[in-house]
DNA sequence: CGTTCGTTTTACCATATGGTCAAACCGAAC
DNA sequence: GTTCGGTTTGACCATATGGTAAAACGAACG
């Protein structure tokens, strides 16, 4: 039985060391997101991810196998927050009200979320080695099903026609945008948070998309 | 005198050395960029960026005297082309035809230079500390100046009313998406070429969001 | 031919980094 | 107090990587 197992019985010695467990992993994973959302995977290294962890290098990998799987285990748990604002498209709910709160939901998550929205970039951009499959699977088949929502609303002059699938590319590159590429949009603007206008700006552009 | 020189004095030697230094060097920044562009700067190695050079990483070093300033002389060649689509706002043309002529600009770059896009995208996402002062200052104020002639139009009546600055950010977005996740866009269209679509898309997107 | 000078290569180095291992540690149960 | 099992550490290793030095190469010129 070793650490990584995190089974319960075993009483008060396993639920102390579970405890213990989890604080660390946490520590853990909190640490390598910031690290590697600021450089990358290959920038990232496990001696800055354990300092800032708290912890010593061959502690972390006492938790986590390797670096790889640290890494693993945050886009693993990433992918499915980062994906349900998207789900809570409701097909019954007025049409142009939904495809703004989605817009507003996900511009909500850049802004509490940004490391994690680096650290999808990375992935993404370095050609979503780890991800791929999710990508062209569950991605692919929630965002045809997604598409089909709205071309029903198109269909039933609720809203302006749109490629759908673009449509939603377009959310995520609007709102990631100001996530992702932060320096940028921080250089341009000076010290002002871009996110009200940004949020303004936003609403604005859709609802002048979709309006009939 | 060493080989970094490329002063062109002493007749057919020098001039013959010259054409070697052009070659190699350009050679070195081609492959340099595909290796930067997938991998990011510390996913890079000079060992990779020599063998897609097709030379030795000591000749590579002949040619720079690091991997840095490799990775610099690109980001230099890169900033003028980058902004050269917003240069070319005329603020005599039509407001309408100027924006769309634009974003149609911009996506063809995307579509055409998407490892130099990658490569902005990666520096821009790491802090980007070799350009921040140059964001700072020229970026900022040719988008400052750019979206004053914007706000003209918007005063004249010409175009909606939009805040510039977002307008302007929402075209890089848009349009750099298409190229930094590629990846994501492909796996969600299939095998279909996104930038058909994708040029059409934001035609009736950006039409919809400037049209009084 | 032989010198010259830009270019290329071979051999090498220091450091960083992912990862291992066995010993030490420590709190709880007996 | 001793034992037990999970946890932590110090010492260590192999490899990768950015970079250097000096010798070798080769084309042009005298």
């Amino acid at each position: 039985m070793n650490g990584q197992t995190l089974g319960s019985r075993k009483t008060r010695r396993s639920v102390s060391s579970s405890r213990i467990q989890k604080r660390n992993r946490e520590a853990i994973l909190a640490a390598a997101l910031g690290v590697f959302a600021e450089a990358g995977y290959s920038g990232a290294t496990l001696d800055r991810i354990a300092r800032a962890a708290g912890l010593s290098k061959p502690n972390l990998l006492y938790y986590f196998r390797s670096k790889d799987a640290i890494y693993t285990a945050l886009l693993q748990g990433l992918l499915d927050t980062w994906l349900d604002p998207l789900r809570m498209l409701d097909p019954e709910g007025d049409p142009v009200a939904e495809i703004l709160g989605y817009v507003r939901r996900k511009l909500d998550l850049a802004r509490d979320y940004p490391l994690e929205s680096r650290l999808f970039a990375y992935e993404i951009m370095q050609g979503a080695p780890r991800i791929r499959a999710v990508l062209e699977q569950d991605l692919r088949s929630l965002v045809e099903e997604r598409a089909g929502i709205i071309r029903g609303w198109i269909d039933r002059g609720r809203i302006a026609p749109v490629d759908p699938v673009h449509l939603i590319f377009s959310v995520w590159a609007l709102t990631q945008h100001y996530a992702d590429f932060d320096v940028q949009v921080r250089a341009v603007l000076g010290e002002t948070d871009p996110f009200p206008g940004a949020e303004a700006h936003l609403r604005t552009v859709f609802e002048r998309i979709l309006a009939t």
